[in-house]
DNA sequence: TATCTAAATGAGAATTATTCTCTTTTAGGA
DNA sequence: TCCTAAAAGAGAATAATTCTCATTTAGATA
């Protein structure tokens, strides 16, 4: 993911382009396996020692709430932050903190199949996201 | 579920039966939608005022791993807890804080003859926990 | 291109959920 | 009933996140 591309994304949802924002996105899309705040932290104030801990905070909100990056949650409760925005679950791993994307579109439809039979009364679906846990084999 | 009930359930795993841990257990399975740690606080105080906060944190810790009870991952950071052991999945609702259990052994097994079938290179499976989300219709 | 203003950032205090420490109490086996 | 390890109480400590408010800046507009 280009600069350009990381600034045409800000762009496209109205959010100004600033320098916190474009080193934050990029800290995400580079650090891999769903980095949590303080990662973003850590690696952005390698380049940006003057950036604000608020500042990034505000700034992971402006981007989860304009779908530019996704929150995921864990179970040692810890929030962690997801660059990738097409339809995909989760491995997790029991024995470590590692969070695999999974990315299955045969299985997407399945399920989109499954639930258009189903039809669950008063609800409607929006998204399906497959939390599956267990252990990489080593 | 009977005080007599809940008290096996801490014999059988091995846990002393104390006053707070009935309290809390029986919060748990009172209370609806997945209870915060807060929610639990507020609503045994009601009976048992003298309960100290952190006991509460230390018994919901110490139900999570003995498997009374299990943690429930949200897009926001606050941790809620389910008393509902049996393998289920969850609606979440993204206009309210409404979480409803999904139980659907149809669909599990589904899962579990697709992820048979997929073999995950390198991953062994030990649970699948959907998260639907989505509204509710008004 | 220069100006203007709402939006964004910086700095650090404040808040909040959770954990920790240490003393006292208690459940339940002997 | 006694004993002891485990649990609870009290409140301080910690850590992640949010808030406040003064300053700066992106980018729309003239």
């Amino acid at each position: 993911m280009s600069s350009e591309d990381i600034k045409n994304k800000l762009t496209e949802r109205g959010l100004k382009v600033t320098p916190q924002r474009m080193a934050i996105l990029e800290a995400i899309y580079n650090l891999k396996n769903h980095p949590t705040a303080e990662n973003i932290i850590d690696y952005i104030k390698k380049m940006h020692p003057n950036i604000a801990t608020g500042t990034v905070y505000k700034v992971l909100g402006a981007l989860v709430d304009n779908r530019l990056v996704k929150k995921v949650k864990t179970e040692n409760d810890i929030m962690r932050y997801d660059g990738v925005m097409k339809s995909h679950h989760h491995l997790y791993c029991m024995e470590s903190d590692v969070i695999k994307d999974y990315v299955d579109e045969e299985l997407d439809e399945l399920l989109q199949n499954y639930f258009e039979k189903k039809n669950l009364p008063g609800f409607k679906i929006e998204d399906i996201v497959l939390q599956v846990k267990g252990t990489f084999n080593k």
